[in-house]
DNA sequence: GCCAACGTTGGC
DNA sequence: GCCAACGTTGGC
């Protein structure tokens, strides 16, 4: 899951302990979203920032349920189409586990022939959340000491 | 249903 | 700040 760290970084979700990922306006995130499951783990990443990269661990603490900033009139979410009746957008709840010991730089991430296929290294992929194949998900593990 | 215009993302 | 990629919108 892809974030600025700006907007929302790792150290905030520490401190938070658990945040709703609100504000996703894209069919496809939302449905990774929807496919997510309790327990599931997150890498999360630090997006539009100097370095990007991958800064810590979350795990999915509630699954899909309606995004309330799509309510919100006037909100920087806000939806004129979506209704309580029928939501459009869904979020999942994203609790801290951990932070990288050590913060794995794109850069590094390109470099690593394991990594080629990793969705986020593609090509114009913008999409602010992706699946990560378990091959991937343990290699980035080894490089960050999560 | 096509496609041009436009807005956003996000690395560089 | 630039620009490529890509999703969305809306006229036809």
């Amino acid at each position: 899951m892809k974030s600025e760290p700006e907007t929302y970084s790792i150290d905030q979700l520490k401190t938070d302990g658990v945040t709703p990922w609100e504000g996703v306006r894209n069919y496809q995130a939302r449905n990774h979203m929807k496919a997510m499951r309790k327990g599931d783990l997150v890498l999360f990443y630090h997006s539009s920032c100097d370095p990007a990269g991958v800064a810590g661990l979350g795990v999915i603490r509630a699954e899909a349920h309606p995004d309330e900033s799509q309510f919100q009139r006037g909100g920087l979410y806000f939806d004129t189409k979506a209704t309580r009746e029928k939501p459009i957008w869904y979020c999942v709840d994203v609790a801290f586990r951990k932070k990288a010991k050590r913060f794995v730089p794109l850069s590094e991430m390109r470099a690593d022939t394991e990594l080629t296929s990793m969705v986020v290294l593609q090509r114009g992929s913008r999409l602010s959340v992706q699946l990560v194949s378990e091959a991937h998900f343990s290699h980035i593990c080894r490089l960050a000491g999560l």
